[in-house]
DNA sequence: TTGAAAGCGCTACCAC
DNA sequence: GTGGTAGCGCTTTCAA
């Protein structure tokens, strides 16, 4: 390993002359620093970001915590996170925590122990002390608090959208898949599409659903037409759910849109390639993603005057699953 | 912040005396310990990591590199990484390099200021000097060579198995679709396809492309069946194409699997949503990442007679895109 | 404009 | 058994 003494020597300088052209701080006359440079080429140094973090008590590292990257939903906003920290020179530590509060903490705790400069969470538990004493930037992606920045999409307007879409489309007996109780946002558009069916003349049935994960898509989608054998309309808690749903009403031989209009949740990308194409309320993703670094860095640069709530668009994809009319 | 010597001073022992309870060696005495643990709990310490790699030029963290996390290939790598490395205390850097060399150098250089302990990638530019010089643990995911030591599924096997199913399934036209040339598993499945096409007395043709992306794999599956009217097979370049093709075959209004039969590659979990659901050559993505992550614990850990290759099976998964005799 | 040296929090060696 | 202390690679005073 090439430490900054090995460059000082190589140069014929002290280290603490490396150090200021390497930080481009303090005097440090022209040829001098030319030397520096040159040793520094010639040694292929770098520095040491483990010293430099000690030192200072900082580092270009953030925490990103997620439930589980392989919901494909996720990578969107892991993307976007990445890209934009990257650009100031900001790497990621990354944690799945499944929902899980004890990962979450264990998780949390070893970013503190990295010395990260901040944290993104898209968690549920933002209430534990932890995120109180942690004396951190922190961001919540994707998850409201009254206490913590945040960038989200509306969930509520999106439910509400969603229900509304199917009501003016004419369907009659629609049912709403209710996603896992103890995911926020699942709640949100949830409530969103209960008050948006509540003000219509609409008959509805609620599914109960404890995941959102593939493997168990295809249970709810199952459930859901033995239950409800005549429904019209269908609101999926998310677009898994909703390419679940169709693949289940095709197989049981029902006619897309014409017999049964499904709407869908998120966005991901292979909505658009399931056969019909689902329709869906889309969530900027990637973009939230973008947000929250944006936000995040706002935050470790101290500037003034940062919004503390970043709320993005949710919109209306019409694709197959929704009649035109 | 508290630091060890907040600990040492309210236990009222030196530091050396509680660095020895916090890692378990040298000897303490029965009731010091206990004292040492009490100040431990009671002011909530926990060491600092970045003053512990400074010292021992080593951390609790491993890099992980990926082309892309938004293939949905690739979380499933990762999280199998993730939770076996977990189990041993290990963190993950994340890096997405987008196939892109400069990217790639960039967080292989910030991988190494970070001190991690080692690096498991799935990237194609190993031949790279950056890796030799690097002296770190390394193993490969999903990609073979020479020279380090990788975990990959055996692409030519795959990709052979694609198109003996395809031909004895009795396609007679088929299409053959290649993905892109710089990415290593997308040639060797499809050097693999080729053999057995060629081996057999088929028609076949091969179709292009560049990317495997969602965004893409439309226009690509538009393309074949603009190009190649009456295939009657197509072996696609992985499940995202795959579905894709599904896709574009029923807005033609083609049969599946009697006018086409399609065949995948990975088995992504959305493939068994399709409708009809996808026949596909499965990797097992989660395995993989965790084989990986116990092959570089292993070589970190020093563990003799360590295994330089793991080659995991690939399998055929029939579903309903291939006829059943 | 430059160098010497203290110190970031921790571990490990050497005394006692 | 326990404490003192050097030193990991770096940054930043303070003096010169």
């Amino acid at each position: 390993m090439v430490t900054i003494k090995d460059v000082a020597q190589e140069a014929g300088v002290s280290v603490a002359t490396v150090s200021r052209v390497l930080n481009n701080n303090g005097y440090v006359g022209a040829d001098t620093r030319k030397k520096v440079m040159k040793s520094i080429a010639e040694l292929n140094y770098s520095p040491n970001e483990v010293a430099r973090s000690l030192y200072k008590r900082e580092s270009r590292i953030i925490g990103l915590l997620l439930p589980d990257i392989t919901n494909p939903f996720f990578p969107q906003l892991a993307r976007g996170v990445e890209d934009e920290l990257s650009r100031s020179g900001f790497r990621l530590l990354l944690g799945n925590s499944d929902e899980n509060v004890e990962k979450e903490l264990d998780y949390i705790q070893t970013f503190v122990q990295n010395n990260v400069m901040g944290i993104i969470t898209a968690t549920n538990h933002v209430d534990y002390d932890i995120y109180e004493a942690l004396n951190l930037p922190l961001v919540l992606l994707d998850r409201t608090s009254e206490e913590y920045p945040a960038v989200y999409a509306d969930g509520r307007k999106g439910g509400r959208l969603a229900a509304q879409t199917l009501i003016e489309k004419g369907a009659e007996r629609i049912t709403l898949v209710k996603g896992p109780a103890h995911v926020k946002p699942a709640q949100e558009r949830f409530q969103g599409a209960i008050g948006a069916l509540s003000e219509a003349d609409v008959d509805f049935s609620v599914l109960s659903t404890t995941s959102y994960s593939f493997e168990e898509a295809q249970g709810w989608a199952e459930e859901l037409f033995d239950k409800y054998v005549d429904t019209d309309g269908v609101i999926a808690s998310n677009d898994i759910v909703g390419i679940a749903i169709i693949h289940e009403a095709l197989k049981r031989g029902k006619k897309i849109p014409d017999e049964l209009q499904i709407i869908g949740y998120d966005d991901i990308p292979q909505s658009r390639l399931s056969y019909p194409t689902l329709s869906t309320i889309r969530q900027p993703a990637y973009e939230m993603g973008r947000e929250a670094a944006q936000l995040l860095l706002k935050t470790i640069k101290k500037e003034p005057g940062v919004e503390r709530i970043v709320q993005l668009p949710v919109e209306l994809v019409e694709r197959k699953t929704t009649r035109k009319e």
